[in-house]
DNA sequence: CGCACACTACGACTGTTGTCGTAGAAATGC
DNA sequence: GCATTTCTACGACAACAGTCGTAGTGTGCG
């Protein structure tokens, strides 16, 4: 896996995630996607883009005279190393607070999540036993 | 509780946390705290202060001839707000895998808080059960 | 008094992201 | 062939955080 930059903000992630999502697409149906809803102009998704591509996150093909392009990475690895990085963050100053921050937002997100979270502690628990 | 932005970034935060911890302290012992061991200089931290300050995140006193800073909204208040915005742009594209993910940054950055996690969880789900 | 030291104020620069505009190249339609 | 559309490339700007330097204003000590 090569060099590579975590993207750190809303609007490349979510374009991150729409062509991990489609596999790949060009420029014009990420915008249709996520730009234009959000009222943004087509060279602006394109921007991103681009950045995501000076990053080495995607990569692209010519096809016929647009670019196809699609993820570099696998979706695992950034998201894994991106949620370290954040929940490191969230938890370093008051831990123990902090976890009960965070289970209250996944509540008051969605609390179908709360169940989600709790199966996910178990199996991890589980996963730590038996290894 | 007037006005604010959320601060959004490390420095801004920890300084911020170390105010709630201190209650009240001067630009120099926080500079000491958390400032020089990261190897900025004195006017860096000082310059972080009063961005806070122009955030209406902390209010200050003069004493003698230094300024005594101390925090002006409650830590609970912002925590909560800044976690949830965080897990929200977290759990945004793919909720389920999200918080896998997030279970297990817990658990790799200190597997007593996947513990704690799961106390939390159970706490929450009774609170939630009584109401 | 005069010098050294500490504190504040404030400007400046860098890097990053979101945002857009313009310009040029390529394809398409008539 | 020419006009319109559709891409890409790229520069530009605002906002913001981190970072530092400089200048001014004190306080205190010899």
């Amino acid at each position: 896996m090569g060099n590579f930059r975590l993207p750190s903000d809303d609007l490349e992630y979510a374009v991150l995630g729409e062509l991990w999502r489609l596999g790949t697409a060009t420029v014009r149906e990420l915008h249709q996607r996520l730009g234009a809803p959000k009222g943004l102009v087509y060279t602006t998704t394109a921007k991103v883009v681009d950045r995501l591509r000076e990053k080495g996150l995607i990569r692209r093909q010519r096809k016929g005279n647009a670019f196809w392009y699609q993820p570099r990475i696998v979706r695992e690895a950034v998201e894994r190393a991106r949620t370290r990085h954040i929940v490191a963050r969230l938890l370093c100053s008051t831990p123990r607070a902090a976890v009960a921050a965070l289970v209250e937002a996944v509540d008051s997100l969605d609390p179908h999540l709360l169940e989600e979270l709790e199966r996910a502690v178990a199996a991890r628990r589980k996963t730590r036993n038996e290894v």
